[in-house]
DNA sequence: GCGTGATTACTCGGATACAAGATGTCCGAGTTTGAGCGG
DNA sequence: CCGCTCAAACTCGGACATCTTGTATCCGAGTAATCACGC
């Protein structure tokens, strides 16, 4: 079990454009390049952030991405979410007769760290990268 | 990002072995059977068991698997780690000039999984399973 | 100047290729139990 | 009754085959800003 490399790239690219300037658009490119990932895959990614309602996209020349909500209105959880999905990490395929008792005890461990990830906002971290 | 059903097998068996009686040792076959999967691929999985040290193999004729330790002494968390390893969850490709300040949350986040399912040990489970 | 069209710089989405890991199977080898058989 | 041998019932481990998913690329389409041109 790991995360994607996608909810990484997700995670730096929010993370930049906190810090960035909040009205100018960023292009896909310059995201991209700072990642040493392809344009066309993060474009792909960063469609994903959109659907969830994360940042905007603005077609056309000087065109890109930015926030739609304000920095201490995004949590970590929020961009796990859209891009690994909101199911549960542990299901269980046995077909008991009743609810499988161990599936109880990995949802409500799972909600332990999701508690934790919904508190952190990207604000807090926002401090931290003026220089990286 | 899901736990494998490698590691629901494991989560299943452990459970099955600590609710029977703990000297007679149980055939992959009869576990595998319960759940529904080939017996030889139960057994690649079990094998990851041994080596972590918490169930042993008997060879032979009436040979099979039992438990090595306690019901008490044996964590969700072993026997995850025991199939899923010990790494972590999240890996920040970029290398940044410090250290990846996402990184260090995604760390803190995963160790509250972590320290539930440390706590929650077999003996807890073992009462409720006498129908099922 | 001022509209109008062409060019440029972007994003968007689908289709596709590729790689890696999870899942599952097959088979030969080693090990213990227990039954059968001969002394 | 004892001891030997042999078959049966197991686990063990490596080598495959297969399937799913993550990762990545390519290309055509749409869209907005900007530039060029003609009036």
């Amino acid at each position: 079990m790991k995360y994607s490399k996608a909810t990484n790239y997700a995670l730096h690219t929010m993370l930049f454009l906190v810090s960035a300037a909040p009205n100018k658009p960023i292009g896909v490119q310059q995201l991209a390049e700072r990642q040493g990932v392809s344009p066309t895959y993060l474009s792909k990614i960063l469609t994903k952030l959109v659907k969830a309602d994360l940042i905007e996209s603005a077609s056309g020349a000087n065109g890109g991405y930015r926030l739609k909500r304000k920095q201490e209105e995004i949590s970590f959880l929020d961009i796990i979410h859209a891009i690994e999905g909101t199911a549960s990490l542990f299901d269980c395929t046995l077909n008991h007769s009743s609810m499988c008792p161990i599936q109880q005890e990995m949802i409500e461990a799972e909600q332990q760290m999701e508690r934790y990830l919904q508190n952190k906002k990207m604000s807090e971290l926002a401090v931290k990268i003026t220089v990286d």
